[in-house]
DNA sequence: CGTACGATTGATCCTGATCAAAGTAAGTGG
DNA sequence: CCACTTACTTTGATCAGGATCAATCGTACG
């Protein structure tokens, strides 16, 4: 229930080369900013001044409790919008999981563009409603599954969003997995082991995993 | 882990008094149904043909596993907008815990609208975006508070939302409570127990809850 | 090569789940 | 009006899944 001082290690802000790029879906103006693996892209109460896309890289949301526990609620790949607030300030913390690209647009030009424009006005509103649809699955795991559903539903959300011929990359640390599923890493790292015993991966490191059963894992979530 | 045919009494869809009402923040053109205590209001995989939102009553969005386990991932009183969706079909379900009276808004109303008022588009974006802050802080609860802490948010939630004098009349079972918190009832019950012996509410009759310390409710949290 | 950080494994503990029973309140029908 | 039903809540006893504490093992890096 403790928790000691986690996290106050390596925050290097890396506001490094800009330059305007438009990309992604919605074409937004903004400058391009690179991020060191851990920068803090965002602290908990800053003021929220941008919204900002992921060109390339993995993010991670998160809040923190008084006490040094951490939420991740969220990781984002390449293409995915994340940031977004109704208040003036961030009721979230961002970091780079790995070295980042990111692309930040002032909110003023966003709300100023969203006025103008009904097509980009209601792909916002799209992305907010979608990211809930998101949230609300996360929740349904935070809720009611057991350690081995949650890993499991993990690694199809991962094979869903970034596997390369069913073989997962992790960008994000155990610890990580962990504050995402509201497990500690000694249990993930136990379910990572019995899901290689029961035959539904491999994990030649540790951040590489190989998909041999995705019917197991989905049975299993 | 298993979980009897729970919640398959008494769905008696009520679609009676029917009237035009503009009403709420938004004022939106919309039919005001009556539904009976429990009554469903839309269930997962329907098409998602309206928006709603309550004008009298409570409702809970949940969402169901397979094996029965219900999770509900909130609470919707007077004035608070729901169903509102991206795709075609609601992903969750949602019924009235309470006598309810619901105003529901055709989706092409919804969008049409949206397309020709920004104030409105804006302020349906802002409503996506603070129940997404909604569900993110949720998530923070049942991702890493114990059943003391989780207990004590809800009741500052629940005191924060409908309290009158620091008396809480909570219009849901526990049976409801223990799906929103991940918890089951028996725990629930303990823990309001535990907080009625260290002084820091009382319980006169089940649903009501006097609140004698937000203070150690808060530090609890 | 040695250091350091992350991951794995092992042993034990504790919180909350489960199983079981009794208590309470609100209707319902005689 | 009261006996009876039914649903909900509380309390008790026990169990188990995951947390915690602790040690070891890899692997990347200076």
């Amino acid at each position: 229930m403790t928790a000691p001082a986690r996290f106050t290690a390596p925050y290097s802000r890396i506001p490094a080369a800009v330059a305007a790029a438009p990309h992604g879906i919605a074409a937004l103006p903004g400058a391009v900013t690179k991020y060191g693996r851990n920068a803090e892209i965002f602290g908990e109460g800053d003021e929220a001044e941008f919204v900002y896309r992921v060109r390339s890289g993995t993010v991670r949301v998160y809040r923190i409790l008084s006490d040094g526990r951490r939420m991740i609620g969220s990781f984002h790949f390449a293409g995915d919008t994340f940031g977004v607030e109704t208040g003036d300030e961030h009721s979230t913390s961002a970091e780079a999981v790995t070295d980042c690209e990111i692309i930040a647009t002032p909110r003023m030009a966003v709300s100023r563009r969203a006025e103008a424009d009904h097509a980009f006005s209601h792909e916002l509103w799209q992305s907010a409603v979608a990211e809930l649809a998101g949230a609300r699955k996360h929740m349904l795991v935070l809720g009611c599954q057991s350690a081995l559903e949650r890993v499991s539903s993990f690694l199809l959300e991962m094979a869903q969003r970034s596997s390369v011929g069913g073989v997962i990359s992790l960008p994000m640390s155990r610890q990580d997995i962990a504050d995402y599923l509201g497990l500690t890493i000694e249990t993930v790292s136990r379910t990572f082991t019995q899901l290689t015993e029961r035959g539904a991966i491999e994990v030649p490191s540790s951040r590489t995993i190989v998909l041999r059963s995705q019917a197991f894992l989905r049975q299993a979530a």
